[in-house]
RNA sequence: GUGGGUGUAGCCUAAUGGUUAAGGCACCUGGUUGUGGCCCAGGAGACUGUGGGUUCAAAUCCCAUCACUCACCCCA
């Protein structure tokens, strides 16, 4: 019963599970710039006002879900529980408008939401966000697709398929919400009590109940496809034909909404098994009034989040491997003061030369240094003690065969760059 | 915010209501002069989550609380 636990919902990432950490970074990174993606970093949090005109007053995340805290200054500040709203901020205000179209952006780090943990959800979770800003063609959606297709699918993920759906734009979503609240209206009884309320907060939502009352209602619900506007019909249909032409699979689920209100037209999750009741790993669309909501020159955008933590969970469910933690390649071990003293100017001088050292601390037996360098697997060890400082030599010992030579200390790091 | 499950060393586990809470892993030290892995010996490490209650006696029974965990809501 340690004195101090990290907060409800965080999480202690330990060196050995930084591989997988590291792992998931590097390919997310890779990929994006392959793709011509650019990192941008905005701060971790914002004013408050930011999150809630675009995520949307209503909406859980908004409501119940932000950190926010009043500064010194009397500043309503609030921890991101999400990038594409700072993103936009930092577009906007930094005039990235005038940029070459379209922009490419990613970004990767801590975001926040108070809820109650489970099986991948946490308080403070990790996302890999990439955004399109400037092109309203389907062709930037499949991209944006793409990229965090070929991220699960180098990762080894198994039976990939996109869920997907339209939630139309300004002309088309109040047609299909009007028909929806009728629909609904006929079954004013029957629906569960958590429906009567998203009815009138986020009328999408009821379409994502999972109450057993409510599937014959949500059964029976119009399609949003069916209501679209010519526009957005034909955007969808272009960008399933981009996902036929890449041979990706999707399944046109018309019942995926998003908690966040600024999407329009595309919504598409990716999910998985092996994170508990949670399925979805990355969570994304089209959000083409966004940057005009929050001040900026109309522009058009498609973007998508990823959930690290569930991606690593993934992972470890399907054993997936990862490059391991780099181990130190030279054990410098020491007997008595003036070996020490050796030992401290060699480890240095190693390190100078980019090999991976780890000196022998203080004052014990070559029995239990020797003990240490097979547990921190290291490849050889230098051993100095009166005999070799006497010589001027050094005896170095292979640790995966045993052998052991003499080899002078003006010579060493020659002779151990060559062997390792 | 709601509901279920679980709390014994860093980790895993043991202890019919009855001595000083036991073992394994891991850690540290030693096993004759300066040589790892195996083995042997020893050591350190726990106010049994916390607070009440029942009892001659509580890790064990009861209540509360906190934490963790899973699930709901919702989402990454």
């Amino acid at each position: 019963m340690p004195r101090y636990r990290r907060p409800t919902g965080t999480l202690d990432i330990l060196p050995e599970d930084q591989p997988h950490w590291d792992h998931v970074r590097n390919r997310a990174r890779h990929l994006a710039e392959l793709a011509g993606f650019e990192r941008i970093d905005v701060p971790m949090f914002e004013a408050t006002e930011v999150f809630a005109r675009s995520i949307g007053a209503g909406t859980d995340t908004v409501d119940k879900e932000m950190y926010t805290f009043t500064d010194k200054g009397g500043h309503s500040l609030t921890l991101r529980p999400e990038f594409t709203a700072g993103v936009m901020r930092a577009f906007i205000e930094n005039g990235l408008h005038v940029r070459p179209r379209p922009l490419k952006l990613y970004s990767v780090g801590a975001t926040f939401r108070y809820e109650r943990p489970q099986a991948g959800r946490y308080r403070q979770f990790a996302q890999f966000n990439a955004e399109i800003l400037g092109e309203q063609g389907a062709d930037a959606d499949v991209e944006i697709m793409m990229l965090v297709w070929d991220l699960y699918a180098g990762l080894g993920f198994q039976d990939l398929a996109f869920q997907l759906n339209s939630t139309g734009c300004p002309q088309c979503k109040p047609v299909y919400v009007s028909r929806l609240e009728a629909h609904y209206a006929g079954y004013p009884d029957t629906i569960c009590k958590d429906c009567v309320r998203r009815l009138t907060l986020s009328p999408l939502r009821v379409l994502d109940c999972k109450a057993a009352q409510c599937q014959p209602v949500i059964g029976r619900a119009p399609h949003f496809l069916d209501y679209v506007c010519e526009e957005c019909a034909e955007h969808f249909a272009t960008l399933r034909d981009y996902l036929d032409l890449l041979g990706r699979e999707y399944v046109v689920n018309h019942r995926l909404v998003r908690g966040l209100d600024y999407y329009t037209k595309t919504v598409f999750e990716v999910w998985a098994a092996g994170i508990g009741a949670q399925a979805a790993v990355c969570g994304g669309g089209r959000y083409d009034g966004l940057i005009e909501l929050l001040g900026g020159p109309p522009t058009p955008g498609v973007g998508v989040g990823v959930g690290l933590e569930r991606i690593i969970l993934v992972m470890k469910s399907l054993n997936v491997p990862v490059p391991p933690l780099p181990a130190p390649r030279v054990f410098l071990a020491h007997l008595g003061t003036a070996a020490r003293r050796e030992a401290v100017r060699l480890a240095n001088a190693f390190r100078g030369e980019d090999l991976a050292t780890w000196m022998s601390f203080g004052d014990r037996r070559l029995r239990s240094q020797l003990r240490e360098a097979g547990k921190r697997s290291a490849d050889f060890v230098v051993i100095l003690g009166e005999d070799e400082l006497a010589q001027g030599v050094a005896s170095v010992k292979e640790m995966a065969t045993g052998d052991q030579v003499e080899v002078g200390l003006v010579n060493l790091i020659g002779w151990l760059k060559s062997r390792l």
